[in-house]
DNA sequence: AACCATGATTACGC
DNA sequence: GCGTAATCATGGTT
C-alpha cells in the first residue's frame, strides 16, 4: 500500500518539479575547465605520475621558451618546485574526490533511508548526486585554476631569463664591441661570425644576436653617446691591426674581428675629443648615421654589393 | 630610492 | 627567420 502511494506521489513530484529542475540537468562542457586541464597536462602537473611528468614539464617549458639548453641548475630548482605543486595538487584533488564520494554516499544513504518515510524517487536521488558532483567539480576547477596560477608564477619566476639577467663579462662585451665597431658600416655578423663570437665570448649565439640587436638600435638612437666608445674601440682595433701587420703580414684568422678597414668611419676618430662631438659628430660615421644601415641587401650608393670590408677574405 | 645601463622578450614587418 | 622598435626586469651607480 505505502510503496504504491509513494510512487504515485513521486510521479507527481517529478511532474511538478520537472520544469524547474530540468534546466540544470545536462552539464555544459565548460571550455575553461578544458583549458585548465590541458594546461595542467601540458605542464606535467596533471599527467602521469612522477619521472616522466616532471621531465615532460621541463621539456615543454624549455621548448616553449626557446631557451638555451644550459642553466640546468635553475631547471632542477624549477623542477623541484613544480613537483611540489604537483604533489599538492594531487593530494588536494584526492582529498576532494574522497570528500565528494563520502558526501555522496552519505546523502544517498540518507535519502534512501528517508524514502521509507517520505516519497523519494530514485531519479531524485540521482539528481541530487549530480548536484553534489557539480558542486565538487566546481571546487576542483578552482583548485585547478589556482594550480595553474601557481605554475605560471613559477614559470615566470624561473624561466623568464629577464629575471636572471647577468651582465656579460668584461671580455665578452669587449669582444662584441670590437666586432661591432670594426664593422660599423655593416654590423651584421654572419652566422659563422656569430658562432665565433659566441665561442670566444662564452655566450650563446642567440645572446650574440640579442646583443647586436640591442647595440644597433641603441647606437643608432644615440650616436653621440657611443662616440667615445666608438673611438676607443676603433683605436684599439687599429692598433691591434697595425701590430699584427707588423708582426705577421697575414690576415687574422682568430676572431675575425681584426683589421682596421673602417673605410669611411674610423679615419678621423683619433682627432675627435670624447666629450664635445656629440651634436655635430654624426658626421664622421657617414653611411650608417643617416642611412642607419637600413637595408643590408641594397646598398644605397657606391658601396659594392660584396659585404663591407676588404678584410674578410674567407 | 632614483637613475641609468643592459640583456631578454615581445610585437610586427619583410 | 632575422631585423627593428618598444618594452620589461634586473644590475650597478649615485
Amino acid at each position: 500500500m505505502k510503496p504504491a502511494l509513494f510512487s504515485v506521489l513521486c510521479e507527481i513530484k517529478e511532474k511538478t518539479g520537472l520544469s524547474m529542475r530540468n534546466a540544470q540537468e545536462e552539464e555544459p562542457p565548460d571550455p575553461q575547465l578544458i583549458r585548465l586541464d590541458n594546461m595542467l597536462l601540458a605542464e606535467g602537473v596533471a599527467g602521469p605520475e612522477k619521472g616522466g611528468g616532471a621531465a615532460a614539464a621541463v621539456s615543454a617549458a624549455t621548448s616553449s621558451g626557446g631557451m638555451s639548453p644550459d642553466s640546468s641548475l635553475e631547471h632542477s630548482d624549477y623542477k623541484t618546485k613544480l613537483s611540489q605543486i604537483r604533489t599538492i595538487y594531487h593530494t588536494e584533488l584526492e582529498k576532494y574526490e574522497q570528500a565528494c564520494n563520502e558526501f555522496t554516499t552519505h546523502v544517498m544513504n540518507l535519502l534512501r533511508e528517508q524514502s521509507r518515510t517520505r516519497p523519494v524517487s530514485p531519479r531524485e536521488i540521482e539528481r541530487m548526486v549530480g548536484i553534489i558532483h557539480r558542486k565538487f567539480s566546481a571546487i576542483q576547477t578552482q583548485l585547478k585554476q589556482s594550480t595553474c596560477e601557481a605554475v605560471m608564477i613559477l614559470r615566470s619566476r624561473f624561466l623568464d631569463a629577464r629575471r636572471k639577467r647577468r651582465n656579460f663579462s668584461k671580455q665578452a662585451t669587449e669582444g662584441l664591441n670590437e666586432y661591432f665597431y670594426s664593422h660599423l658600416s655593416n654590423p651584421y655578423p654572419s652566422e659563422e661570425a656569430k658562432e665565433e663570437l659566441a665561442k670566444s665570448c662564452g655566450i650563446t649565439i642567440s645572446q650574440v644576436s640579442n646583443w647586436f640587436g640591442n647595440k644597433r638600435i641603441r647606437y643608432k638612437k644615440n650616436i653621440g653617446k657611443f662616440q667615445e666608445e666608438a673611438n676607443i674601440y676603433a683605436m684599439k682595433t687599429a692598433i691591434g691591426a697595425t701590430q699584427q701587420s707588423e708582426d705577421s703580414p697575414h690576415t687574422p684568422n682568430s676572431t675575425g674581428s681584426g683589421s682596421f678597414s673602417l673605410s669611411g668611419s674610423a679615419d678621423l676618430f683619433l682627432g675627435v675629443p670624447p666629450m664635445n662631438g656629440a651634436e655635430q659628430s654624426a658626421y664622421h660615421l657617414g653611411a650608417q648615421t643617416n642611412g642607419t644601415w637600413q637595408d643590408q641587401n641594397t646598398p644605397p650608393s657606391a658601396t659594392p654589393p660584396i659585404s663591407d670590408h676588404s678584410d674578410n677574405s674567407d
